[in-house]
DNA sequence: ACAATAACGGATTTCAAGGTCTTGTTTTCC
DNA sequence: GGAAAACAAGACCTTGAAATCCGTTATTGT
């Protein structure tokens, strides 16, 4: 239902948010959201164009958020990778349609328009601020700030 | 967001609902609902050996419903042919998590249980049945049982 | 200036969904 | 029984998402 790169995307800036406003590299978010370093990258660069991320290159640098995790809703950063797609004209291009969806789309619509709605209606923050008894992000139980392993020769 | 597939599956059997309990040939049903007819071959094999549908070989057969109109959900067409995969495990792998999603699935899932829930309260004689200004299936403006149309020597 | 770090970008590979085609097999009608 | 109608089943092709690889560019620290 929802991609793998809208599931990675979402990991990726949840973790930024949990970090923030701290910069993290490619190979610090791919480790703790458990993606692999060279799509997520790819991920990355498409969440840099639309505006949701910032990116520092050299010593030093890494990602980061773009903007306040309390003003970036899951709808932003979904529809920055892999958008929504409502269903606004007759898929059969049915001209006799104008505006009016068939009942079949028009409940199918409704269907992508509350999942739209869902999403519209939640920041990352909120993510992070709730009273979940499991886990802030997916990583360990009670890991605030996450784990921060030794980060070398520790992959074989 | 929903497959190809799924959008096959619903057309072809909100039409099937419309001519029930008549049945249709893949071609006819091909026609009204603009699919490519040797992929919604393959789709409506789907559907039958879900138990969606029956078939019919030979002279006057074809494809009928295997229930009423009243009785087939949405949600058991789209079921049949690609189900909805709802998140009941961390996606991480994290055995930390045993029933309880981290907030972020936890929120991506009740999307998903929405969109079920809604796709199980509605029938395809609900979908026939909406009083909908424009048109029954996706058809013709008024063309309750189909164009039929001369069905030879057209396609040139 | 030089080396180390890290993002950037393009080329390539893999794999499953979507779509086509051809050859059976069943059923009905004459 | 034979021909036509229709589904059944498998091989095959195409396309786009997912994933990898490698060389390039920018930045920082010494």
């Amino acid at each position: 239902m929802f991609s793998q790169t809208v599931e990675y995307a979402l990991r990726a800036t949840v973790h930024l948010a949990d970090c923030a406003p701290a910069a993290r590299t490619t190979e610090q978010i791919a480790r703790a959201t458990k993606v692999p370093a060279p799509y997520l990258a790819k991920v990355l660069q498409g969440l840099k164009r639309a505006g949701i991320v910032r990116s520092q290159r050299g010593i030093g640098g890494g990602i980061t958020l773009a903007k306040e995790p309390e003003a970036l809703t899951i709808l932003e950063v979904v529809n920055a990778v892999d958008p929504i797609r409502r269903i606004r004209t007759c898929p059969l291009g049915l001209a006799s349609h104008g505006e009016h969806l068939c009942p079949l789309h028009r409940r199918l619509d409704n269907a992508l328009a509350s999942v739209e709605e869902a999403f519209r209606k939640t920041t990352l923050a909120e993510v992070l601020a709730d009273p979940n008894p499991s886990i802030p992000l997916c990583d360990f139980p009670g890991a605030r700030g996450g784990p921060e392993v030794a980060a070398g020769a520790e992959t074989s």
